[in-house]
RNA sequence: GGAGGCAUAGCUCAGUUGGUUAGAGUACUUGCUUGACAUGCAAGGGGUCACUAGUUCGAAUCUAGUUGUCUCCACCA
């Protein structure tokens, strides 16, 4: 049943439409899937995006290409699922709660854990809201419905049932560990999370006296302060220089504590003095000489990098101040050598970027090797696939060097790590229970205070979303899902730890691709960037433009993988499309008087009707296959090209002629085709500019509700007519050459002529046919004939040779002749070089006999037609003379 | 230090297993208020596909090297 339809606003206004649209869609429950659908499932996860961020460039981007490909795929029949989702605990997130709290005048240690959180709840639903409506904005259409948090309940289970069973199989553990301390976050961050920055420094070289004289060693370090924490020297065993010196023992300045000279080989021959302090608390290569060499490990930070109080002469100090003490004592007790300025890559925390501060500490890992073992493989054998394929060789890098994962982090906005201690004695349990008795002395149990990695959890989100660890009808319909979504430098963190954890613990694939995008930089190529104040904010960008507009720059000139510049022109450019889209269509609508959708039989077709039907085919043929292959901004552009050059360009003009005549069989006739191809383009480019399309399709006869839930079109062979596609080419490439001259000569349109087209192929030019020379190339009138020999002379006319019709333009008194000479000439020199070019390409034996038939066949077709065309140009400059 | 990407028109970028005269958008030049659209229409100029060598009948495309540039990882006693 076709639907009323209703008029289209003079101007393209997308404020005036795409609240309500969305709305709309809500309200009819479009984007919530049945479980129980017999539909094919294709799911996509997404990131959570931040709950304490702005939506940003980066998220516009994301949220762009999942949409395009989930309103595809829902286009072509599949039951969808897009799991939206909120926020995850993390040190950037507990920073931004603890700075609004702050402001209230509430600090953390006031409040106490329980009060903190609860705060935090609370200010977490006041806040949460702001991303998702921005998303809507963007016309996501994701399940909200559905709507998790990685902190809500079913999600804390996941994580609970993952860290038992982790610990029960022994892939967790708990253990003395370098790690990277953040000391005024005072947490620990992983490894990924350390920001290197270029710092200026110095190279202190100290002299560590050995016992019982003989001299000293010299080593050299960049942390003077650390020297506290020294229990050893270490030397390379094939270091001749020291070999009779390993065993012996040197007197740690300041401090006077015995340390031994050890062998190893982190010691390097040809770096420094070839000898290195050991400072196994301080410093991750140390700690691993430590344990080799088995020493003692000596703390002297505290957990705000202060001084302990082990050394009472500079106890409390902060490490900065401490360095220069110690630096001056050493000065004064004679023990410093030499001082040398270098700049080095200072690891900083990510979110406060304060240097970061080796520590040894307790903490929870994870073992990586058996975990990334299957994850490598999965990807190896195809399983997993990276869009392009070459991210691949960076999450193989990766997984093949990966250390333990230290997954606690001393936060308290977080899934708090499920271990429980015996102050009483010292037992320890790890259980999904919330509180614990002690099952030796029966005394109630304290929780590790100490909370998990952000990405322990995320790492669960395409499953823990679903349900599981419950056999929900999520779970079975749409795991393991289809399809990741993501910027590159996500594959570490996010995308490398999903797949390890799915294969873990559901013994599946997560996903089968990964779509990785690249990052949006600013219109100079710079990252986006807060400090640089360079980033565009996309709301301000939808209001001004909408969101298609966004959509489409976002889009478009965009390849998988690649970085994209976001610049102003890109977005104009976005708009002027959805503006034309908008023209064309409200051409059309103005010109209907049909009231349903149904194609006019074949046999009233016209020649460019058929024409029209088969390059849209094509277009549609194109279309589904690069979305299919993710590449969606080829897709994007072949419906841009489509729409505007072949549709609004030249079928609309063409189309003019019959609308004009209102009582003609053809108007009806002209208007089903026009209809139909615009709304075939309107699905087409529904998934990438959703709003526009959607309030278009509801101004034209329609069959479905929504262009939303109607299906997306697919290559139908009956509209393909490829003779008629031919003729069509031959009159429209006879309308450009004719235009092309008459700019060349400078003739103004409204100057118009007599055609005279001399053709043996008379069945391409049809009665039918003059009236678009006469819209399209300024004709006056139109003759078609064998030869006009006798009637018009070659001085008396211009003329204008395409592959199959030399067409005469009666000479006015405007052309000069001799301009015309050399123009033929020119012509027929570049036409000659052409044949050459191609006869040497043909009579090359090689490429004759290597080359595949169907492209010597082309070459050959292609010098035919040339030979032709200066076959007319010759006789035109022959005529002349 | 290790790994990887990128280099195509003034600018921003496409270019799908090697096969048109290498394409868009934008900017530029020229002409047009043509009854949907000046956020437009028509026409045009503009490229040694970074450089060098190789493979091939044929290279922007494949290989090696060089230069420039960006990213990730690691290290820095």
């Amino acid at each position: 049943m076709a639907q009323a339809y209703h008029e289209l606003p003079k101007t393209y206004n997308p404020s005036e439409f795409e609240d309500r649209i969305y709305q709309n869609w809500c309200e009819k429950g479009y984007f919530t899937p049945d479980a129980k659908s017999e539909a094919p499932s294709y799911s996509i996860v997404i990131p959570p995006p931040n709950i304490t961020g702005q939506l940003h460039m980066g998220h516009a981007l994301d949220n762009t290409l999942q949409d395009i490909l989930i309103r595809y795929k829902r286009m072509r029949g599949f039951c969808t699922l897009w799991l939206p989702g909120t926020d995850h605990a993390s040190i950037a997130t507990e920073a931004k709660i603890v700075e609004a709290m702050r402001k209230e005048g509430l600090s953390k240690d006031d409040l106490g854990r329980d009060k903190f959180l609860e705060r935090a709840w609370a200010w977490k639903d006041q806040y949460g809201g702001r991303i998702i409506s921005q998303l809507k904005k963007m016309g996501s259409s994701c399940d909200w419905t559905r709507e998790r948090f990685t902190l809500d309940e079913g999600c804390s289970d996941a994580v609970k049932e993952v860290f038992v069973r982790l610990y029960k199989k022994g892939l967790i553990y708990r253990g003395e560990r370098i790690i990277n301390w953040c000391p005024h976050c005072k947490t620990s961050i992983s490894n990924a999370e350390v920001e290197y920055e270029e710092q200026k420094g110095h190279f202190w070289h100290i002299r560590y006296p050995l016992v019982g004289g003989g001299g000293y060693v010299e080593v050299a370090t960049t942390r003077p302060e650390t020297l506290l924490g020294d229990t050893a020297v270490a030397v390379n065993p094939e270091d001749e220089r020291y070999k009779d010196l390993i065993g012996k023992y040197v007197l740690l300045p300041l401090v006077g504590r015995r340390i031994p000279i050890v062998a190893d080989e982190h010691a390097q021959l040809d770096k420094g003095t070839g000898c290195v302090k050991i400072t196994p608390a301080h410093d991750p290569n140390d700690f691993e000489v430590g344990r080799r060499c088995h020493l003692p490990m000596e703390v002297v930070l505290t957990e705000d990098a202060k001084i302990t109080d082990n050394y009472p002469k500079y106890a409390g100090m902060d490490r900065y101040e401490a360095r220069k003490a110690i630096i001056e004592d050493l000065r004064a007790g004679g023990y410093l050598a030499e001082i040398e300025d270098l700049t080095h890559e200072v690891g900083t925390c990510y979110r406060c970027g304060t240097t970061i501060e080796p520590m040894i500490s307790l903490q929870w890992f994870v073992k990586m090797v058996p975990l990334a073992k299957p994850a490598i493989e999965a990807v190896r054998d195809g399983r997993i696939k990276f869009v392009p394929e070459r991210f691949d060789k960076n999450y193989f890098h990766w997984m093949e060097n990966t250390q333990d994962w230290c997954i606690s982090r001393q936060l308290w906005w977080g899934h708090r790590i499920p271990a429980f201690y015996c102050d009483e004695c010292g037992t320890m349990e790890v259980t999904k229970a919330d509180s614990v008795v002690c099952p030796k002395c029966g005394k109630p149990m304290k929780q590790d205070p100490d909370t998990l990695d952000t990405w322990f959890s995320s790492a669960l989100w395409p499953f823990s979303t679903m349900g599981w660890p419950n056999e929900t009808e999520d779970l079975k319909k749409f795991f393991p899902t289809n399809t990741l979504v993501t910027g590159y430098d996500i594959i570490t963190f996010w995308v490398s730890r999903m797949i390890f954890s799915s294969l873990e613990y559901m013994n599946e694939i997560p996903f089968d691709t990964v779509l990785i995008h690249g990052l949006v930089r600013d219109a100079q190529g710079r990252k986006m960037s807060k400090s640089l104040g360079n980033g565009i904010d996309p709301l301000e960008i939808i209001a001004e433009y909408g969101a298609d507009a966004l959509r489409f720059a976002l889009a478009t000139g965009n390849s998988p993988g690649n970085d994209m510049r976001f610049s102003d022109e890109k977005i104009e450019a976005a708009r002027n499309f959805a503006n034309k889209l908008w023209n064309a269509s409200r051409f059309v609508r103005m010109n209907l008087t049909i009231e349903d959708t149904a194609l006019p039989a074949v046999d009233d077709m016209t020649t460019e009707d058929k024409w029209i039907l088969t390059r849209y085919n094509e277009t549609v043929k194109t279309v589904n296959e690069s979305l299919d292959s993710f590449e969606i901004g080829v897709a994007l552009s072949t419906l841009y090209d489509f729409t505007w050059d072949i549709f609004c360009d030249w079928y609309i003009e063409l189309c003019k002629g019959r609308l004009n005549d209102k009582e003609s069989a053809g108007n009806e006739v002209a208007q089903r085709v026009l209809c139909h191809v615009l709304t075939g383009i309107l699905k087409l480019l529904h998934p990438f500019i959703p709003f526009i399309t959607e309030e278009i399709y509801q101004s034209l006869p329609h069959e479905d509700e929504s262009i939303m839930i109607s299906r997306y079109p697919v290559y139908d062979e009956s509209m393909v007519f490829p003779a008629d596609a031919e003729r069509m080419n031959s009159i429209l490439d006879a309308i450009r050459a004719i235009r092309n001259r008459r700019s060349e000569m400078n003739i103004v349109p409204s100057r118009r002529a007599k055609l005279y087209i001399a053709t043996t192929h008379a069945e391409d030019f049809p009665v039918s046919s003059y009236v678009f020379f006469q819209r399209l190339a300024s004709a006056s009138e139109v003759e078609v004939a064998e030869s006009f020999e006798g009637k018009l002379s070659a001085d008396e006319a211009v003329t204008i040779v395409t592959p199959v019709a030399t067409i005469l333009l009666p000479r006015a008194d405007i052309i000069d002749m001799e301009k015309e000479k050399a123009r033929l000439n020119a012509e027929k020199a570049k036409l000659e070089g052409e044949i050459a070019r191609l006869s040497a390409k043909l009579s090359n034996e090689g490429f004759v006999a290597k080359a595949p038939a169907a492209v010597v066949e082309g070459e050959r077709a292609k010098l035919e037609k040339v030979r032709e065309n200066l076959a007319g140009v010759v006789s035109a400059l022959e005529k002349m003379k």
